[in-house]
DNA sequence: CAGTGAGCGAGCTTCCGCTTGACTT
């Protein structure tokens, strides 16, 4: 018998609270959810007013055994799942599936896992609270109406396995969004003029950075207010000095943790999520899916008592911070070291960085906000109307900075905070050099994975739980991919004045590149057209808040679960049904003119396997010409010109030893094919429609003979190889290591069907 | 690894949120 047994969710905290309750206390976890919506079909049976078919999933038959045999043991049950619409859920069906009554079932709850905490919830047990537990089946249902009553639709009228809900296509929806307006964004420049000022005539005198207060539209404008400044005189007209202060980030919450760890760290959201997790696991965070920025009262005077003793008092200011996100449920705290006395933690490289990360962010929430100084000179040119502004910053008292700095998404380049020379009003300055720099407009940024989740945040679209899975999900899909770009050599014009002479040059940068970007596909861009033109009030950025005002006065007691379903389903089914039945097949497709020759129409849309351009059509009995489309390009874009240039591939390049070269373009890239097999050309360097035969059997010829090297010995169906990390083996397209202390250029054959045979039974039986 | 683009049609795909492993490379 079992005199107390107390149900979390998470097994980590299981083993914590047992510590804690004491030998008359056993807790154990039910691992998350362990019931949900049959699998199968809808799960709902709409003929009896939402009624859900719950069932126990397979892969939670095991943990649900041992519950209720713990269950038929025990005393008293204490349901302590998170104090939020989910954990609230998890109670119930914990309640329903060990058959405990839910009158008597003793409901707790803690905010945070102390001993303190801990005996105050078991004295104060309360009843599971329906109306909470109503609006998670209002959300679980609704979801699942939108996600199994739309998917099928665009099996049908776009392409088979495809998927739409409430959050992922509002996610999808914001990257096609910011594509669109990156396409149409036209890019503008005007000359900014930079100079560098001396305090004094001679070489050693202190120097001032400063920007001109106008930027010029034209060149010829720069260069006549250059020629103003050759004989010009600069003074000081202006200096003032502002205090400032500046403070503290919050403790980390997941997305901020996502962000910051990609932005400091290049971490991806869900590399983030796994090296958490284990330092989680490890008990050395604090449970790392949370929305809330509160920090306990232990971890705060924990706080206090390290920024004392490493920094000093005057660096320690507790703060308590509010959780400013939409529809955040703060069933935890903070992510913070479960230990603050921990600088660092043993562990791989990763986790110690991501440790070190949080440590840094979670002792800087509870320092003293930094003292700046700001200070701005303006200079005045004497001859013109157009001003100079030296910004600089100092700090004065460096308070939270000590330890972290948050990051920004972009960095400016174009502010420089520097220690500015103590000038004064009327001082008179020297120019050094005066620059004029042709400068573009940017277009608006293209997503990351962390600043994506920042942006449903904000939207309070998705939970902390499902922000790496949401990720994962549009990538599987095939609407987004994440991919680099290499950008565009662009030319600038500078003007140079220097002792009394202008210079004009060009200088190349780059513009648009991109690293580890959002990028929309083609087929993301059609479906979410589609849902646009169908379900507009589905994929409206605002939909998410709105059921979720409703779920919450479900919650409260004010509005009936099954009532806010049938409001929402009503117009929702009809609107399915008129989909189905008045739209016709999304191609995507796009006419972009005639074949300049035949005169043919050429097209491009959505085809069997992936993008394609078409020349003619196939009325008539008349075979089109297909070509797909590459990597880069979308339908939504593409010209003709670039359409029919697809067309040239693949092309003979030449014959050599009587057979043919040819060049393509390959699902891996360009590549020339010669004798049955592929050589790869390098990105960047070989050009598919211009390489020639000379070129081409170079790199034929270089390919055999790294082959030839590679090639220890050759048995006809088995190859001894060598590969990246020495010798191995290979047969049937199946690599197999030689075991340790074996010689791989004195092997025979024999043995070397016995090393198969070997690693063959060793899969079997794992 | 590097191609394909006709049509028929069985049986399948799919949501969001709570939790961890069990997999593979």
């Amino acid at each position: 018998m079992i005199e107390n047994l107390v149900i979390v969710e998470s097994p980590a905290k299981a083993n914590t609270i047992e510590k804690f309750l004491g030998k008359d206390f056993r807790v154990i976890s039910s691992f998350g959810h362990i019931r949900d919506l049959a699998k199968k079909n809808l799960g709902i049976d709409l003929s009896k007013d939402f009624k859900p078919d719950y069932e126990i999933p397979m892969e939670k038959s095991k943990i649900v055994a041992e519950l209720r045999k713990a269950a038929s043991q025990a005393r008293n049950i204490w349901i302590a799942s998170d104090e939020d619409r989910e954990g609230e859920a998890i109670a119930w069906h914990l309640a329903e599936v060990l058959k405990l009554d839910t009158e008597t079932t003793k409901r707790i709850v803690f905010h945070e896992i102390t001993k303190d905490a801990i005996s105050n919830a078991i004295d104060n047990p309360r009843k599971i609270d329906m109306n909470l537990v109503n609006s998670q089946q209002a959300r679980r249902v609704l979801d699942r109406l939108v996600g199994f009553e739309i998917s099928p639709v665009l099996w049908r009228k776009v392409q088979p396995a495809l998927s739409a809900g409430r959050v992922q296509s509002v996610a999808v929806r914001l990257i096609v969004d910011r594509e669109r307006e990156i396409i149409s964004f036209k890019p503008e420049s005007s000359h900014r003029i930079t100079a560098l000022f001396a305090a004094g005539p001679d070489p050693d005198s202190a120097l001032i950075k400063a920007e001109a207060s106008k930027r010029f539209n034209e060149e010829n404008e720069a260069l006549k207010f250059l020629e103003l400044c050759v004989n010009a005189g600069f003074t000081v007209d202006n200096v003032t000095v502002k205090p400032g202060t500046r403070s503290p980030a919050p403790p980390f919450t997941t997305s901020t943790l996502q962000q910051e760890a990609y932005r400091k760290l290049g971490f991806s959201v869900s590399q983030t999520m796994t090296i958490a997790q284990k330092l989680y696991e490890a008990g050395k965070i604090t449970y790392m899916r949370t929305d809330s920025t509160n920090l306990s009262k232990l971890a705060l005077s924990k706080s206090h008592e390290v920024i004392v003793k490493e920094f000093g008092d005057r660096y320690s200011k507790t703060r308590q911070f509010r959780t400013k996100t939409r529809g955040a449920q703060e069933a935890h705290e903070a992510i913070r070291p479960a230990y603050l006395d921990n600088q660092t933690v043993p562990g791989s490289l990763n986790e110690k960085k991501l440790y070190e990360l949080i440590w840094k962010r979670t002792i800087a929430s509870q320092m003293a906000d930094a003292q700046v100084e700001k200070t701005t000179i303006t200079i005045e040119t004497d001859n013109s109307p157009v001003k100079f502004l030296a910004n600089g910053e100092v700090v004065k008292f460096d308070g939270f900075m000590k330890v972290y700095a948050e990051s920004t998404d972009q960095e400016n380049q174009d502010e420089e905070k520097t220690l500015i020379p103590p000038v004064s009003k009327g001082m008179k300055l020297f120019y050094r050099n005066i620059t004029s720099t042709q400068r573009y407009t940017t277009p608006p940024p293209r997503y990351t994975e962390a600043s994506l989740v920042k942006k449903l945040e904000e939207l309070g679209i998705g939970r902390p739980s499902t922000y790496a899975p949401t990720i994962s999900t549009i990538q599987n899909r095939g609407y987004v991919s994440r991919e680099d770009r290499p950008g565009e050599k662009r030319s600038i014009r500078i003007l140079s004045l220097e002792k009394g002479k202008i210079t004009p040059s060009s200088k190349t940068e780059i513009a648009g590149k991109e690293k580890s970007k959002l990028f929309p596909q083609d087929i993301g861009m059609i479906v979410n057209d589609f849902l646009i033109e169908n379900f507009s009030d589905i994929v409206d950025y605002h939909f998410t808040a709105e059921v979720e005002e409703q779920f919450d006065e479900i919650a409260a007691g004010k509005l009936k679960w099954t009532g806010m379903l049938k409001g929402f389903y009503g117009p929702f089914h009809d609107t399915i049904q008129k989909t189905l039945e008045k739209t016709d097949r999304q191609t995507g497709i796009r006419v972009l003119g005639n074949h300049p020759e035949t005169g043919e129409p050429v097209t491009v849309r959505m085809g069997r396997f992936g993008p394609v351009a078409q020349i003619g059509s196939s009325e008539n009995g008349n075979k089109p010409r297909y070509a797909s489309l590459t990597k880069n390009q979308l339908l939504e874009t593409i010209t003709l010109e670039e359409a029919l240039k697809l067309f040239r591939l693949p092309r003979p390049v030449g014959i050599h030893d009587g057979e043919e070269i040819v060049a393509g373009m390959g699902k891996f890239g360009p590549y020339i094919r010669y004798k049955g097999k592929f050589f790869s050309l390098k990105k960047g360097v070989d050009d598919p429609y211009s390489i020639n035969s000379e070129r081409a059997i170079e790199i034929i010829n270089e390919k055999n003979e790294e082959e030839k090297k590679k090639m220890i010995r050759d048995f006809g169906d088995i190859k001894i190889l060598n590969g990246r990390y020495g010798p191995y083996l290979t047969r049937d397209k199946q690599n197999y290591r030689i075991p340790k202390g074996a010689d791989a250029e004195k092997l025979t054959k024999e043995e070397c069907i016995n090393i198969i045979e070997k690693s063959e039974k060793k899969k079997k039986s794992s």
